[in-house]
DNA sequence: CGTTTTTGACCAGCGC
DNA sequence: GCGCTGGTCAAAAACG
């Protein structure tokens, strides 16, 4: 990883930042339209408040909506119902640094979106929690962010300089 | 030299 | 059953 500068000019100073959007699932969404346009604006937040999105234990009815839209994103949950949280941000950089450690495991192309979608996975044992960065190819300047699991350590914080900032992102860690 | 990124292959679910 | 799409693995490269 590089120095955490790179992210700081988008995500923290501007007011921009703060503004992000969390979506409720993507159960509709699946053929890769997603993202209405109502949906966008419809949950518009601060960065204070990321709600949960998701689901719960409905794997086997939500199979079934999950499937209308042909998208895998879900394949997995009838086992698992992990909580799964998404909001998308404003930035120019994919890289969200969110204090945490991620490892990149993949990345695939997705179809409706010229721009990649990456996988990650949080690098300390025992910590599950995977994310996956999308850009948006209606809005270059969205990128939205998909958590999956929860951090059961604390978060590496690797500077001072960034230690407000985490603060402030702290928020949206689902505890 | 250890860790992370890259990248294609592989696998699984779903539609046809 | 086959092919498409998405998610993960793993080997090699890249990086510090």
């Amino acid at each position: 990883m590089e120095n955490y500068q790179m992210f700081l000019p988008v995500s923290l100073p501007s007011n921009m930042a703060l503004n992000s959007q969390v979506f409720d699932n993507f159960h509709g969404d699946t053929s890769n339209g997603m993202l209405s346009s109502d949906m966008k604006t419809d949950k518009l937040i601060q960065a204070a408040q990321v709600k949960e999105v998701v689901e719960n234990g409905g794997f086997v009815g939500s199979e079934t909506e999950i499937k209308s839209g042909g998208d895998c994103n879900k394949k997995k949950e009838k086992k698992t119902r992990k909580p799964r949280y998404a909001f998308q941000t404003r930035s120019q950089v994919d890289i969200l640094d969110d204090g945490y450690r991620w490892r990149k495991y993949g990345q695939k192309a997705v179809k409706n979106n010229k721009f990649p979608r990456s996988y990650y996975r949080c690098t300390h044992q025992g910590c599950n929690v995977k994310k996956q960065v999308q850009r948006l190819t209606k809005d270059e300047t969205l990128v939205l962010t998909t958590y999956e699991g929860v951090h059961t350590h604390p978060i590496d914080n690797p500077t001072d300089n960034f230690h407000q900032i985490l603060s402030q992102m702290q928020i949206y860690t689902p505890f």
